[in-house]
RNA sequence: GCGCCAGUAGCUCAGCUGGAUAGAGCAACUGCCUUCUAAGCAGUAGGUCGGGGGUUCGAGUCCCUCCUGGCGUGCCA
């Protein structure tokens, strides 16, 4: 259904015309002053200089031929060029009934969706998630449900860390601990035994402990390199110790990832990309594209019109091996052909951009993709402390993310239980949504680009722009509504407060909101969106007694609205990856 | 060195393609709970938009320059 600004910018570009101006000056925008007017329109301002004449004038005679639309209750010209706008409150009425009847809100698809393949979360085998892994899963996850909204086909994946030197490492470690395992034993012949020789937390002290050792004592590092090799070669023993490996850490992750309300449709990992890499080299090397440099094979990616130096993509180190941007490219190719996505999105640390660049080039350069393919980085900032440098633990070290979510989830028990609004029974099932909405809330309310600070103490209080402050909003409706009875067919009607006038103009704007996080990727512009709703329901609810108002068409129409409201805010937030209680 | 990003209230940040009086939240201060949840609402105070030039009827927004900080910059991921 068409939006609200473009109906009304239609009606004021007609008025432009007919009064001999040009139409395109006709663009309504929402009103930076709210005190005056609800739209406003500037197009008379640069109009004036086109047409010689005084651009009140302008705005005078584009005034005079809206006075009579039913659609304003107010047009003004104002100096020393504005239109401004009032709509009136029938017209605001039946467009808000038509957005309550429409499916999503009357918000319109994006017929060329298609298949869209997110690539976040950014986990590696056998090392727990940190806070460093947050952004990306918080992040991913919305873009991925904003994705779907506009009728994408989304498949979320991982792209586990599982291969390479890592892996030799653990398997190394492992053989200090347990060296009489049979997967040690290179006579054993009979099958490997079906329980792993190790839990989750056996692999958390073996990585670090065997990354810090390979840096010391190099036979120890020759060992790990040796069976990343025999690993990659497919050798039984090193082979079924990394498919225990794997399993053991999946099934960690995927708790941790559960309790995060993060879920991936495909749990794919560097090792599948690796069967790819042979004829992705091969396909290159005929093409001409893979050329010798410094040693290396390497893709030239340096167009005429880079403002800067941008290095070749190196595909074969001059030791034979390959790298980071191989596998890149060979995943890539294997999305390519298992789901022949319309775009694929990647939400990695934005130091990474140049990474991508050069992937994202070379996967054109060698056709690996369609050229109407979208290739885009979302490159996230980081999460510093509130000195202003990367968040650490009191103690110096990164924060496991487990830690950060038990250190908010304990902090809102504290205060349900305080609160004495739910039962014993209902405290750990509100506690994990309100902490989940706190964490969440504060990450995605700034844009993704940017560098943060993480205040635990500020994101725990819960008072101003917060999560919780949503889910209150949310929480306070449902108590209405509940209390109500039957409201999911009552009508819209014309505002008579304005309270409730500014509710519903809040909720005109849902489109707009959404269709600007749809196209930049941005989840921030929803938050923004949510506050300022929240914030306007809240005002409302402030000033009318619902339940109490004895007249009941009136009451009908205030409990439309605040049913309107309920419901977009818990699709909004759905779209953010959490939800509201039934009572906080 | 080069490139990218950032610098807006005491703190953390908005500010869409240049438009009217630069907005929120926190912190400070003041009101509002015998009525649908006060995790709320209303209000007061707080700003040479890093500095300096320029373009424009009009600049936080565009151009130039300088300062400060962060990040990146061929064989790590």
């Amino acid at each position: 259904m068409e939006k609200l600004l473009n109906i009304i910018s239609d009606k004021v570009s007609a008025a432009f015309a007919q009064a001999g101006y040009e139409a395109s000056y006709g663009r309504v925008t929402v009103s930076n002053r709210p005190d005056l007017c609800e739209y406003q329109c500037n197009g008379a301002l640069p109009a004036a200089k086109l047409y010689h004449k005084a651009p009140i004038q302008i705005a005078r005679d584009v005034a005079a031929r809206l006075a009579e639309d039913p659609a304003f209750s107010e047009v003004q010209a104002a100096m020393p060029g504005f239109l401004n706008l009032k709509l009136s409150p029938a017209f605001l009425a039946a467009y808000l009934e038509q957005t309550r009847t429409a499916p999503r809100f009357g918000v319109e698809p994006d017929p060329k969706a298609g298949a869209v393949v997110i690539d976040y979360g950014g986990a590696n085998v056998a090392k727990p998630l940190h806070i460093g892994h947050l952004r990306s899963a918080i992040i991913g996850e919305s873009i991925k449900r904003i994705q779907r909204f506009f009728g994408a086909e989304t498949i979320g994946d991982t792209h586990l860390g599982d291969w390479g030197l890592q892996m030799g490492l653990v398997i190394a470690g492992l053989q200090e601990r347990q060296p009489e395992l049979c997967y040690y034993d290179e006579s054993f012949t009979g099958p490997y035994p079906e329980e792993a020789p190790f839990t989750i937390s056996d692999l958390e002290e073996i990585y670090p402990a065997a990354s810090a050792r390979s840096k010391v004592d190099e036979a120890f590092a020759a060992r790990a390199h040796d069976y990343t090799v025999r690993l990659q070669h497919g050798e039984p023993g090193p082979y079924a110790l990394w498919q225990h490996i794997m399993r053991v850490s999946k099934a960690d992750l995927r708790k941790n990832y559960d309790r995060l309300g993060v879920h991936f449709e495909a749990w794919l990992g560097e090792s599948d990309a690796q069967p790819y890499i042979p004829e992705m080299l091969r396909e290159m090397d005929e093409k001409g594209i893979l050329v010798e440099s410094e040693g290396a094979r390497v893709i030239e990616v340096q167009e005429p019109a880079d403002t800067r130096e941008i290095p070749p993509c190196i595909l074969i180190k001059s030791d034979g091996a390959t790298l980071y941007a191989t596998t890149d490219l060979a995943t890539i190719k294997q999305r390519m052909q298992t789901w022949a996505p319309s775009k694929i999105l990647y939400v990695v640390d934005k130091r990474q951009s140049l990474h991508f660049e050069q992937v994202f080039r070379s996967a054109r350069k060698a056709g690996l993709v369609k050229p109407e393919t979208e290739l885009r980085h979302i490159g996230f900032g980081t999460m510093n402390g509130k000195d202003g440098k990367p968040f650490k633990t009191r103690s110096g070290g990164v924060m496991r993310l487990e830690t950060l979510i038990n250190e908010i989830t304990d902090f809102v028990r504290a205060k349900v239980v305080e609160n004495k609004l739910v039962g014993d029974e209902d405290v750990e099932n509100v506690t994990a949504k309100i902490a989940m909405a706190a964490l969440k809330y504060g990450d995605l309310m700034n844009a993704p680009t940017k560098d943060y600070v993480f205040d635990l103490d500020r994101f725990a209080a819960f008072e101003g722009n917060t999560g919780p402050y949503i889910l209150y909003t949310v929480v306070r409706i449902k108590s209405i509504l509940a209390r109500y009875g039957a409201w999911e067919e009552l009508p819209i009607r014309a505002p008579e407060t304005p309270e409730a006038k500014d509710l519903m103009l809040a909720l005109t704007r849902l489109p707009d909101a959404l269709e600007l996080a749809y196209r930049d990727c941005a989840p921030n512009l929803i938050c923004a969106y949510i506050y300022e709703l929240a914030g306007c329901a809240n005002k409302f609810y402030h000033e009318t007694h619902i339940l109490t108002e004895e007249d009941p068409e009136k009451q009908k129409g205030y409990v439309a609205l605040v049913g309107l409201t309920k419901r977009v805010l818990e699709t909004c937030i759905d779209l953010l990856g959490f939800e509201a209680p039934e009572k906080m």
